[in-house]
DNA sequence: CAACCCAACTTCCTATAGGATTTAAGGGCT
DNA sequence: AGCCCTTAAATCCTATAGGAAGTTGGGTTG
């Protein structure tokens, strides 16, 4: 007979549409940042450009709008979501400020479950930092290089929410993700911003490590006090 | 010429197409709680019960995906979704807990704006509390006088995040608010919990009126902690 | 010259049709 | 009897067509 086997229950193989996939590719150029914000987004040209039929691309937007990586109004079509105002920016930081740091300290305890993966992605963060800060230093810029760096940051963000163990919590955590994402794209300026990103992760896994809750909840709202602060600070630079 | 009028913008007029009235009609459907957990939900009878093409519905259905109300299976089709495991009730709570504690932080600084209609909800909510008191004590229930006490319990906590000044907030706390919802209907079981309900509130409108945050925030705790409590009470009577 | 109006085009939105997949039922085999 | 396979119905999913609303441009009028 079957025994118990390591079988994965078909219900976790998760099945995937038409519709599914539209909505990847959708959100891979959204997330590319080659698209301007405020420009519109065609459903009939999406549809020629991705070779299907309008329909599932409807679907794919009418899920996207969720995200907030797109405006919808009735009748007039969808837009690239407009850049983030400064009162916007400020509560986006305001709201994950309180997930990451009541997420942080849920964690701890799970540290066991939780210290292999943020470890790993620890590494990663810091290989890739590395690679920006050198081509930052060359004059150079290759999406494929920051794709990368900003990967490995929220895969270091989405493990401590994670561990936290709610689920509620971490799908807050990833619709603001979508969001912070754009917001990553304009951060990286001086070089020193990797850098400094790192070491405030590296307090951060540090203080789990010991299992020092306050001291993990401390420094994580440090990182992303510091995220705020050289957001704003580039910010202003710009002008 | 058009002087400064105070015309209210084109874009603050939410315009709505069919989808969206089908979004809401079957929003309706799920929140009446008539529909048993598990059940399918067929496109097409779906369709011809509100007499539409299958395709709006199927774009609002994409659309219920998100506030958790409905499953979906790829090719299988939309299921009302189960209903919340022991676990699921503690993350939920845990989760309302940070949003409202931290929102009613945020909010008290905001009282002047906040009070009228904090007031009036509260108000309200007393009215029907009296009214589900009197109903219980008679043995009926009147769905409809439930559901305008969860309308009334539900604008006094909205009424307070929406205060807070956070849109990102306000998002989380109202994909929250489906799910919490449907949780409402299984809460109402003694006749002392709308009167607990009501006392915890007003301990909390109390605060804000004094613009104590500390108070407001501890109150705020304990009524969650106190909806949870005795949602877990009424549960384990139930079984 | 500016403002308005009208017509043609473009785009979105809903409805319908057909192909693909799942589900349920019935007959045959072990 | 129990299990499996096959067949038919129902359902979902994608594609296409046509109507409705919005947008753009040119022409006209004050």
């Amino acid at each position: 007979m079957t025994a118990p086997m390591p079988l994965r229950s078909v219900s976790e193989l998760e099945r995937r549409g038409l519709r599914d996939r539209v909505y990847d590719r959708i959100l891979e150029l959204l997330l590319e940042g080659q698209v301007e914000p405020g420009s519109r987004l065609s459903i009939d040209t999406l549809a020629k450009q991705l070779d299907v039929s309008p329909t599932p691309v409807r679907e794919a937007m009418v899920q996207l709008e969720r995200t907030g990586l797109v405006t919808r109004e009735a009748l007039k079509g969808y837009r690239v979501a407009p850049p983030l105002g400064p009162e916007e920016l400020s509560e986006l930081f305001d709201a994950r400020l309180m997930i990451e740091v009541e997420s942080t300290r849920l964690a701890v305890p799970h540290a066991d479950a939780l210290l292999p993966r943020l470890r790993e992605a620890h590494q990663l963060h810091h290989a890739w930092a590395e690679q920006v800060a050198q081509e930052l230093a060359a004059g150079e810029s290759d999406v494929r290089v920051t794709q990368e760096y900003f990967a490995a940051d929220a895969a270091f963000h989405h493990a401590i929410v994670e561990s936290a163990g709610n689920r509620y919590l971490l799908a807050m955590h990833d619709d603001l993700g979508a969001l912070t994402h754009r917001l990553r794209q304009a951060v990286i300026r001086g070089a020193t911003d990797v850098e400094e990103a790192h070491v405030e992760h590296s307090a951060v896994l540090e203080a789990i490590e010991r299992g020092d809750t306050a001291a993990a909840v401390d420094a994580m709202r440090a990182h992303i006090e510091g995220v705020r602060t050289r957001s704003v600070r580039d910010e202003t630079d710009q002008a």
